[in-house]
This record gives C-alpha cells, sequence and structure tokens, in this order.
DNA sequence: CGAGGGGCATAACCTCAGATTATGCACAGA
DNA sequence: TCTGTGCATAATCTGAGGTTATGCCCCTCG
C-alpha cells in the first residue's frame, strides 16, 4: 500500500476536493460530478478530517481555499494533468498499433476466424480489432477503419485496393440432406427443394431467384421456405441439413473439406466480380495493416477454394 | 469534473495498480491493501478495460507489467510520492501551528472553556488542541504536550512554571440547599449534611477528610454519601442540589457570580501551593504556545476568584 | 423589516461499486 | 502423476459513498 493511501483513504477524495477548489462551490462542484452538495460536503469532510487539514474556510455565501487548500489544489491538479498525459500519450501509441479491420460476419467466422491463428503466429506483435459489419460502404476515414473487403470491379474514388477473391456462387447443402433428398441432375430440380435464402439489408448480393434464372429455369414457381438476415445464417441452417444453400465457394471452402457441405450440383456462377481488399488512400497505412493485407492475399483464397 | 477521471473512473484503481505493480503479484498486493486475491484481479482488469491499456502480462506463475505498464508505474509512484510529501510537509507545518494542552477536565469545563472566546479572539490564528487529562505528572515531551498545568511549588525538573492561581478550597452549595439545611455556623455543623467527594485515580486532591481534620473537626463520624471520580461531578452534584462540595475557588468561581452555588461557610483551606502553568523545557516554546501562557497568566485568576 | 434565495452542514436512510467466497484452469516442480 | 501456486470468473454480499429532507446563516430586494 503507498503511505499516501495512509493520508488519504480514498484516492476519489481527491478528485472531488480537485472539483470544489476549482469551482469554489460545493454545489457546483456536485453538479459537476453528478452527485448531491451533501455528498460532496460529505467527502471534503472526510479528507479534511483523514489528513487533519482544513482546506476551505466556510463563508455562508462563499467558499474560500485555505493556504493548505490552495497548495494542495495546485499540486493534486498537477499530479492528475501529469496522470492524464500520461495515459493518454498511452492510448495514443497503443491506438496507433491497433488495427482495426471490418468485415461481414459470414467472412469472419467462416474464413477469417479458423485462419487467424496462422496470422497471429506470423506476426505476434499485431493487434486486431475485428469489427463485424453489415455493410460494405463504410466511409473507412470517417469511421476509422484501417482495412475492409469489398464485392465489385475495384475501382473506387479514394480507396486502395487489391483483388481478394473471385466471386463463385454454387449451392450446397449437408451429406445427409442429399442423401435423404437427392440426386440432384440439373438446375431445374432446384425447385423441388428447400432453399434457404438470405438478404442483407445494406448489402446486395445473389439470391436464389437471380442464381435460377442466370441458370435458364424459370422461376415462376420458385418458394423460398427460409430467409436469413445474412449469409451465415443460410448457411449454418445448411450446415444442419434443413436445405440447400447458395455458399459463397471461398467460403463454404472448410465445411466442404470437412465433410459438413457437399456440392450437390456442379453448376456455379461467376459474376465477374472479386472481392477486393481495400484500405483508405487518405492517409498512410499502419504497418500492421499492410501485414495483414499482405497475408491476407498470399492466403491465395481462389486457389484454395473448392474447384466446382 | 477533471479529464483524468474520464480515463481512470475511479482514482483508487490505481492504488491497487501501484501495489500489484511493485509487487508483481495480484496476490501479493491484495495482502498488502488486505482485500481478496480476486478484487485485486477484477480492479486490474476495470482499470485495463477504462484505459483500453494491456499493463500486465498474465504469465500464470509470473506476472510481468507491459511497456505501458511498466510507464504508468512509474509515473504514479511519483504521482503519488509527491502528493505523499506535499501532504506530509503540509501537515507538519500545520503541526507545528496547533498547541497542544492538557488540563483537567474541571479546569477545562470550569474555568478555560468559559473564556476562551476571549483568547480567540485576540488570537484568532492559534489553534488549540484541548486535552483533558486524569493525571498531573505527564511527560510533556513524551506525549507532545506543548502546555499543562501542575498544583504543587512548581520546581520540577525539565520543566518551565509559571504560578497560575493559589490553591484555595472551600465548601460550596446551591442556595436552595442552603435555605432548606441550613445554616452552618461552624465547619463541625457539616458532618450532619451530605457531602459530595471526589476521588481521581491519577491526581492527588483534598477531600473531605483532610479539609475537616485542618478544620480540628472529629472525622470519626464522617460518611461520605457519593464519591465522583472527578472534581467537575462533586461540582455539579453540589448545582444540582445535592449536597455541599469542596470546590477551588477559582474553578467555582463562574457558579458563585451566576448564583448557582453559594459560601456556606467561611472557612477555606489554603495548602500554600499553587497551580503552576508548566511548559516543557527540553525545546522552544511554539509561539501560539507561549501566547496562550501569556494570556493565561494575564487573566489574573487569583484576582478574579471570589475572597472567601 | 420580512421574505425569499443561495449554499454548506447534518442526520437518517439507501444502494451499488467493490468486496468476498468458491471454484476452475494452467503451469511448474517433485 | 500429484500437489501447490497464482490469476480468472461467477454468484453473492456489504459498507463506503451516495440520496433526501431539513436546518442554519447569510445576503439581497421590495
Amino acid at each position: 500500500m503507498h503511505r499516501l493511501r495512509s493520508l488519504v483513504p480514498s484516492a476519489n477524495y481527491l478528485f472531488c476536493f480537485e472539483a470544489a477548489a476549482r469551482r469554489r462551490s460545493f454545489t457546483a462542484a456536485a453538479q459537476e460530478l453528478n452527485v448531491s452538495q451533501p455528498a460532496v460536503s460529505k467527502t471534503i469532510r472526510l479528507l479534511e478530517e483523514a489528513t487533519g487539514l482544513k482546506l476551505f474556510r466556510r463563508e455562508h455565501t462563499r467558499l474560500e481555499l485555505t493556504a493548505e487548500g490552495q497548495r494542495l489544489y495546485k499540486e493534486t491538479q498537477e499530479a492528475f494533468d501529469h496522470l492524464h498525459m500520461v495515459i493518454s500519450s498511452l492510448q495514443q501509441k497503443h491506438s496507433n498499433d491497433v488495427v482495426r479491420v471490418s468485415f461481414s460476419a459470414s467472412f469472419v467466422q467462416l474464413w477469417l476466424l479458423p485462419r487467424l491463428k496462422d496470422f497471429k503466429a506470423k506476426h505476434p506483435d499485431v493487434s486486431l480489432r475485428i469489427e463485424e459489419s453489415s455493410r460494405d460502404d463504410q466511409d473507412l476515414v470517417e469511421e476509422d477503419i484501417d482495412l475492409s473487403a469489398r464485392l465489385g470491379n475495384g475501382k473506387w474514388p479514394g480507396i486502395h485496393s487489391w483483388r481478394f477473391v473471385t466471386e463463385e456462387v454454387l449451392p450446397v447443402c449437408s451429406p445427409d440432406y442429399l442423401r435423404e433428398h437427392g440426386p440432384i441432375h440439373e438446375p431445374a430440380d432446384l425447385l423441388r427443394h428447400t432453399l434457404l435464402n438470405f438478404e442483407e439489408r445494406h448489402r446486395t448480393r445473389l439470391g436464389w431467384r437471380e442464381w435460377l434464372e442466370r441458370h435458364t429455369v424459370p422461376v415462376a414457381r420458385l418458394k423460398q421456405d427460409f430467409v436469413f438476415t445474412d449469409a451465415l445464417g443460410s448457411i449454418e441452417a445448411a450446415v444442419l441439413g434443413q436445405g440447400i444453400a447458395l455458399g459463397w465457394k471461398h467460403l463454404v471452402h472448410d465445411h466442404i473439406q470437412a465433410g459438413r457441405l457437399v456440392v450437390p450440383l456442379q453448376e456455379a456462377y461467376r459474376s465477374g466480380h472479386a472481392v477486393h481488399i481495400i484500405m483508405p488512400a487518405q492517409r498512410p497505412p499502419k504497418r500492421g495493416a499492410e501485414l495483414f493485407r499482405d497475408w491476407l492475399i498470399e492466403q491465395d483464397a481462389d486457389a484454395s477454394a473448392p474447384q466446382s
């Protein structure tokens, strides 16, 4: 226990004292601290008793600091200012060191997390702050994001982009589902199955209707049994045998490798687009963000995705 | 509210942090702070969350400070050391300014308090710490007493003394008691009355037995109805009409002036001793103590005591 | 002069921040 | 393998610090 504590049993007394001394008013200090005036009155009395020092002269309509009070106020304020400066500068340094990345929930859960251990092992000093976002069109600068992913052609103003993985979408279901309801020979057969779909509020993605139309299947008779709010939900329902979902090839790779999902039909849809790694152009990148970007690219998501 | 508080909601977190950092052990810090280990664990976690800084590396059998932790520890310790130094020096100065005086309870209540307002008006900057003591033979240096009173001849080793008031002891009772039980013509009459006596454990004072013997009254038939543990008790009982007490002339002066007590018999006993103001010879007196001594002497307790 | 307002002090009572107890996990060492 | 050490976590408890109500002493204004 620091010896200061024998003089000031609660260091919070000093927070209260500093406010009352600065404001020269217990009532004003109470407002500032969001407590009642008697709480301040009592706390100051406790501090005066603990130290044996008379810090204020109470003069009915005026509160004056004694000489001791003045001295303690000055020193307390300086100590607090200094500690604030130290913590702030440590935070600033820390903030500079943390890489803030933002991806869809499905990407984080299905692709990134299973591989993150590798990145951590290669770069133990890089801290990632991983945010799951429901939108692709975030303003990277405004939201203080160092790196993200976006589907498109890679040409966005104020953005540096690196091609990451081709958009390729294919049906997936669990082995049990296929055994029980299969086989499926052609795209038109899908109309007789439970199709798991998702619609994201802020992100346009290929759904069953478009997929079938691109495979010349009439969709008048399409019914959608379940609609999830993100891709992750629909894929996990497929894993649980509840139907056939559309999966992005790189996202379902691990499930397929593990045998939890199969591809019931070899038809896939390639949009010609790709998912790109993006970083803000307006400021120099953090070293950790560069390392993460490089690591992402070298994962070669196209090569490690299952062949269609 | 100081901005530090937005970073560290409770300054007591820093007490806990400083101890854990110094000891490099939550368990040891808990012992030092007289709390449990989980309390320290939780508090450090709260501090880390509040600041966003990782302060310790937990390594199972070793606790290490991070670089941030090291920096914060160093700065916190310096701030606390400094505040401790400031408060200590203010206390030292304050201690030098406070005059510690020690008297019997009867003197404090019956003589000093009714007159203290005058001293305060003349010396508003002198602070008195007034202790009531049950003994005359205190070691002034050891008990850090600046000034006291002692009955005797004024010759004590290591003590400076100033004659204050003659010891003169006389019977007193309330006017009502005298009307109801009087008159009293000679000392021997007292044997037929309720005599209020006191015996102090550490202080020898004249009691009824000695007083009567010195007035050649046979004391074989003396009975003592009440025995108090200090003079104050016996005098206050007399004021309440419960009997006749022995009073030191200077102590009962105010009661007599106010008509609360009367002197039923003009016989008084003068021991040849006096009460002396005493101060320790081993150290230079505080200015305030000198002022108080001078003020006591100029009260001229002998002159303001009632004539016997 | 009286009324009203402002501000600190005090007492009785309340409540939640910080504490405890019990337990788990991961080491390290014998 | 077993035992001991030390930090983490969860459920629960409790007392430090807060609230509400009130009082006292000013000061100002009509």
